[in-house]
RNA sequence: CGGGGUGUAGCGUAGCCCGGUCAUCGCGCCUGCUUUGGGAGCAGGAGGUCGCAGGUUCGAAUCCUGCCACCCCGACCA
């Protein structure tokens, strides 16, 4: 049987339902693409945002807010940046409804409730942010400035996609302020890095970092760290990126700060940020036909209980055990949930814990109540075991700790699977059309030639891979001189 | 914004070409009994402005026009 996670047409509506819609907002609603997070899904974006927020403040980031609204002479300040966002922004014009005279009950927009200034709904916050660091920032005692900020914003796309690029989004986007272009340079990296491990080590999804081509930069960015991820249905996913953006803002906003020497100086910049897109990518990295499947690093629920019983006192026999492994687990900070519900049977309750990709499942039973054992069922791979009672603690936390590397091992045996050497153009055409998955391959340098690869292909250079060893060769399209190959793929 | 497709009950769908007991079936939901180690069975029941608005017609889910939304492919993007 095809998989339909793994098919070229991948309709991953059966697993986003599990934790994410479609708004549905309104009739006639302009509002499209939205998403609407349900609680499962948004347990997943509270774990994740919790773990990240430990790495941001180990790294010296202190967590802020900032409006919703840019107005839009502040939004234009930096003219890249402003560029490359105004054709999806959404603007608010007017402040005021009031009662429609034609048309009781209904409301229309009062004209007279004009803004003097059209606000910008956010699609980033570079702008109100940098004209507020500026009455911040004084001295080289007021550097650095080391802000994140969890957020939602708006992104008015030609098309959306959900989860990958919808309308609205959550994220956080961090944003510094230092002395020196080394110092933010370095910063840029490391936050590069925070995310790599971030993604590798709780979402299990390995990832290769990069910088970005001119072309594919961040609007007003001097440079664009990345982290890529593959996706099984062998497209590349951008799964966060970190900017080192000079002293552009600096400029546009005029902050300057007083330096040490008594002169005085542009400041420098990075901003960075990951957003729920980070879901999607965990969905198409892990989950099988079965539905979900989640690393136990990130699983709200990283155990379910379910007993099995006929009659309310075997039922209360088998509850008694299942409460005591329950308070077991959790004194060694598993999360553990035993779903006692009389009105779903056990292999009901097998198959929706197996769509919600819960990583391990206790089955107890009348039989185990006999012989001391439980009934253990990895999500990853679908086995089961039997295990004595006593040993279950030990079972569970390193059953944990294992579907966690094994997930991983098997996202980045697949990667591996997927990435392809090529050395001419026609065999670059042939894999992008056929096996997907990224392209390694010479590349002279040139927006032309990046620019005419993507017209012939659809594959767009992902990154330069920061590990990326030096190798005389001559670019795949051009066959000009080329020191170094990168990473080709078709993107979502 | 261009090309293609779809929209029928909470979800998934049949019917549309060839207008007329056509509003179909499955899941889910409610009641009752029996069930409970892999999505239970039987019996009964509730639930639909057929995306919206016009038009053609004696009659429209079905034909025509416009609009809206979603999906896929482009352009654009985290």
């Amino acid at each position: 049987m095809a998989s339909k996670l793994t098919s070229r047409s991948t309709d991953y509506s059966k697993w986003y339902n599990e934790i994410v819609v479609n708004a549905d907002l309104a009739e006639n609603s302009a509002v499209r693409g939205c998403m609407v997070i349900k609680p499962y899904g948004y347990a997943i974006w509270e774990k994740m945002q919790a773990e990240l927020d430990k790495m941001f403040k180990a790294t010296g980031h202190e967590n802020a807010y900032f409006p919703l609204f840019v107005p839009k002479s502040l939004f234009e300040a930096e003219e890249k940046n402003a560029e490359g966002f105004a054709k999806e922004c959404a603007v608010v014009t007017h402040y005021r409804l009031k009662n429609d005279e034609n048309n009781p009950g209904k409301l229309i927009v009062d004209p007279n409730a004009k803004l003097e200034e059209e606000l910008v709904v956010r699609p980033t916050s570079e702008a109100v942010i940098w004209n507020t660091y500026k009455t911040w920032i004084q001295s080289y005692r007021d550097l650095p400035i080391l802000i994140n900020q969890w957020a939602n914003v708006v992104r008015w796309e030609m098309r959306t996609r959900l989860f990958l690029r919808t309308a609205e989004f959550l994220w956080q986007e961090g944003h510094t302020a230092h002395a020196t272009k080394a110092e933010a340079m370095t910063e840029a990296k490391l936050m590069n890095q925070v995310y790599a491990d971030f993604v590798e080590n709780y979402m299990a999804i390995p990832v290769i970092q990069g910088v970005k081509t001119e072309s594919e930069r961040f609007a007003g960015a001097e440079e664009t760290f990345c982290i890529e991820a593959l996706m099984q249905d062998g497209k590349a996913l951008q799964a966060g990126t970190s900017h080192f953006l000079g002293q552009n803002f600096a400029k546009a906003f005029d902050v300057k700060y007083a330096t040490a020497e008594g002169g005085l100086e542009y400041v420098w910049a990075t901003s960075w940020g990951v957003s729920t897109r980070l879901i999607g990518a965990l969905i198409m990295t892990h989950s099988d036909d079965n539905g979900l499947v989640l690393p136990p690093n990130l699983a709200p629920t990283q155990v379910v209980i379910i007993p099995i019983y006929r009659g309310e006192e075997e039922q209360n026999k088998v509850a008694a055990t299942a409460e005591k492994i329950k308070v077991a687990l959790e004194e060694q900070n598993i999360r553990v949930k035993f779903d006692n519900r009389d009105k779903f049977k056990p292999g009901y309750k097998f198959n929706d814990y197996e769509l919600k990709g819960v990583p391990l499942r206790i089955a107890i039973g009348p039989k185990d109540l006999q012989n001391g054992t439980v009934e253990i069922a990895r999500r990853d791979n679908l086995t089961k075991e039997v295990v004595s009672q006593d040993e279950i603690v030990d079972y569970i936390s390193s059953q944990l700790a294992q579907i966690q590397i094994d997930l991983f091992e098997k996202a980045k045996a697949f990667r591996a699977d997927n990435i392809t050497k090529v050395d001419d153009f026609k065999t670059f055409q042939e894999v992008i059309k056929g096996k997907g998955g990224f392209i390694s391959a010479h590349w002279d340098g040139t927006n032309e030639s990046e620019e005419a690869i993507k017209k012939a292909t659809k594959a767009t250079i992902r990154c330069i891979p920061l590990d990326n060893v030096k190798e005389a060769g001559v670019c795949v399209y051009s066959g000009k001189p080329s020191n170094q190959r990168v990473l080709f793929a078709k993107s979502y």
